[in-house]
DNA sequence: TTCCCATATGTATAATTATTCAAATTATTT
DNA sequence: AAATAATTTGAATAATTATACATATGGGAA
């Protein structure tokens, strides 16, 4: 035994390609790839995974990821709070590092919103170059890239 | 012992207000309200408006109507919509344009929801390249986009 | 009305899932 | 390394949820 991650990670790719309905029957599907645990076990992966189980016309009731909705259901602040990773000041300029890709829908939603204390915003791939105005301080620009994405709070204090 | 229906709304509106964790709790609200019947019935009830159980963080897990998720939705899908701008196509692929930026977060949205029509997307920061499957018309694109963005239906007809 | 038939519900119980407790394993500190 | 703490797991069991079966209720059809 030992391997608790390989098993949740059979587990999350069990649930997310098949209609699973039941501990016994994951449980099934486990010791069919030598993985062999008892439903005790399955119980707290399930919990810790967050798994959901959700209505299903053929089956009754499934075991759902919790991310599927999740990304689906996302708002533009929760996707560009997920993809932001930091920002920094040098020379009265800010730099954003995001997750690759994000940058340029991040920068996006800042234009967007047009903040006063910021002129413009350059994004590469992983990065956004903020422009302040001058006179407007480090602390300014953070309480305006809270106010245009309040999922930021968090990470930003 | 005649009203089924109020009792199906009592308990779609104790769901939605409340966080619920188990049926005989959900017993007990109802009891408050007059409401008297068993376990056996309640189970059936969940089950007929397809209440779903799902992970939270404070109580574990709870009950949700299954709709939920729809309007929330909604926010995902307008991002989109509000960043798209036309669909052209060249050479059996698709060429999206979109406004500055959302070319990325738009293409992740047809990823994840990976319809079968599409093998894969590029995206820059306006443009996105749409890649079909053989014998994939351009008007399934555009059906499979609106299936994934539903918000887009108004720009694409 | 009387006889069906479909639906709704309770009781008892089966099936499923969560948890307690102890043992084993793994990680951390001294 | 030894000692200690934290984590993981299984067995047994508790708690929760689903269902088989019986009974009741209400709505047509004859």
């Amino acid at each position: 035994m030992g391997n608790r991650t390989e098993r949740l990670l059979a587990i999350k790719e069990l649930i997310t390609t098949k209609k699973i309905s039941s501990q016994e029957e994951l449980l099934n599907l486990l010791e069919e790839r030598n993985l062999n645990y008892t439903q005790a076990t399955l119980s707290r992966d399930l919990k810790f995974l967050k798994v959901n189980k959700i209505s299903d016309p053929e089956k009754g009731y499934i075991y759902e990821l919790p991310d599927q909705h999740a990304v689906i259901n996302e708002t533009a602040g929760n996707f560009a709070a997920r993809g932001f990773i930091s920002i920094q000041f040098a020379n009265h300029l800010g730099i954003i590092k995001t997750m690759p890709g994000y940058a340029s829908s991040i920068a996006s939603l800042v234009d967007e919103a047009d903040p006063f204390e910021i002129v413009g915003t350059i994004a590469g791939d992983d990065t956004i170059l903020i422009i302040p105005h001058d006179n407007v301080s480090e602390s300014d620009i953070i309480n305006a890239l809270v106010l245009i994405i309040p999922e930021l709070k968090e990470k930003l204090s």
